[in-house]
This record gives C-alpha cells, sequence and structure tokens, in this order.
DNA sequence: ACTGCGATGTGT
DNA sequence: CACATCGCAGTG
C-alpha cells in the first residue's frame, strides 16, 4: 500500500530515517519498476546551508516549500538526476533525497548513488519533477520496518555547508551492500 | 588513494 | 560565470 501524505507531512529526519526499507516505485511507461531504499538525507529547512532551498523560493527549489509528498528532481553536473521527496508542512523547506536502494524489480542499472538510482528507474527531471506521490506513477510502498540497524552519518558532498555539513543528517541501512559509500571513508592513518 | 572531467541548469 | 545533494575512467 502506499505512503499517505500524512507520512510525509513530519519532521524530515523522521521521514528520512522512516523511508528506509520502503520500496519506490515507478510506473515507466506502463513498466513497474521498484527499489528498496537503503540510504537518504535529510535537508531540513531554510537556515541549512547545504540544502537547495538556503537561497530562498528560487525556480528550482520553489516546490521544497509547497506542500509534502511531492518529488522534487533535479539535474545535477548535467548529466544526474537526483529524486527528493517534499516533506514537513507547507511553506517550511525540506526534502529527503533518496541516495541508494536495493534492486526489487526491473531495475536498468545499479540502484546505488543517487544518480544511478534514477537511472535504474527512469526517473527524470523533465517527466517526474513535481509529481505528486499520492499517485500512480510514482510513489512509495508501505513496508515492515527494517530489521537492520540504523546508521546516521554527515551527508555527502556538501563541503560547502560549513557546520551544517556535519549534521548526522544521512541515514542508511547497516550492513546494506547497496549503500553508496559503504562506510564514511576512515581518515588515513600512518605509522602506529 | 587521488586526479580529472563531463554537459547543463542555476543563482549571483 | 562559478559551481553543483555525481559517476566514471584513468592513474599510482
Amino acid at each position: 500500500m502506499k505512503l499517505p501524505r500524512a507520512f510525509y507531512a513530519r519532521d524530515t529526519r523522521t521521514v528520512a530515517r522512516e523511508l528506509l526499507g520502503k520500496v519506490l516505485v515507478h510506473q515507466d511507461g506502463g513498466v513497474r519498476r521498484a527499489a528498496r531504499i537503503v540510504e537518504t538525507e535529510a535537508y531540513h529547512g531554510p537556515e541549512d546551508r547545504a540544502s537547495h532551498a538556503r537561497a530562498g523560493p528560487t525556480p528550482r527549489a520553489a516546490i521544497m516549500f509547497g506542500p509534502p509528498g511531492f518529488a522534487y528532481v533535479y539535474l545535477i553536473y548535467g548529466t544526474s538526476h537526483c529524486m527528493n521527496v517534499v516533506t514537513g508542512p507547507e511553506g517550511f523547506p525540506s526534502a529527503v533525497l533518496l541516495r541508494a536502494a536495493e534492486p526489487v524489480e526491473r531495475c536498468l542499472h545499479s540502484t546505488r548513488g543517487p544518480g544511478n538510482l534514477c537511472r535504474a528507474l527512469g526517473i527524470r527531471r523533465e517527466h517526474d519533477n513535481g509529481r505528486d506521490l499520492a499517485g500512480d506513477d510514482l510513489f512509495v510502498e508501505d513496508a515492515p520496518p527494517p530489521p537492520e540497524r540504523i546508521l546516521a552519518a554527515p551527508r555527502v558532498n556538501v563541503h560547502y555547508a560549513g557546520e551544517w555539513a556535519e549534521r548526522p543528517w544521512r541515514f542508511a541501512l547497516a550492513g546494506s551492500p547497496w549503500v553508496s559509500k559503504p562506510a564514511p571513508i576512515p581518515p588515513k592513518r600512518r605509522g602506529r
């Protein structure tokens, strides 16, 4: 069964954690593709320097200010699409980036990493940005709470965000081989 | 482990 | 016009 809008209308970090183990489904031109979410990141509020909403409701980020339960899909580096789900109350800019998943049904490609995940499910900005997740084309299916432990770590590739880069708002299922970076990279040790 | 770069939208 | 919620190929 499809997650209701009320699921998304909560604190971003809660939604990010609870999305782990749920199944992202894309009806790609009549073909159903699905993957079990194993890694997410929370982008929370207008003060979050790592968030696309940091500059206010610009054309790209405006959807993050809208009601919860809609897809925010953007293009990065000219080549990769990334998908978020909008969370929280309308007017408070927040979203959860879907970073990695475990392939379940007819995936076209690796589902590890946010760009790869979109490619595997056929999710594209032109086609899916702004889509209502309460519809039948793109949604998340409920699933029992995952048996795996949940890890929290700093978000990936947001080094420019100062202290906000250190917040442990990246969540992953422990032990999943599909998580995009198996473990936070251990600092290099010399000698000892 | 580290380096470089694609191909394009986005905000300043 | 600098740079991005990445991914890949090349090198050591």
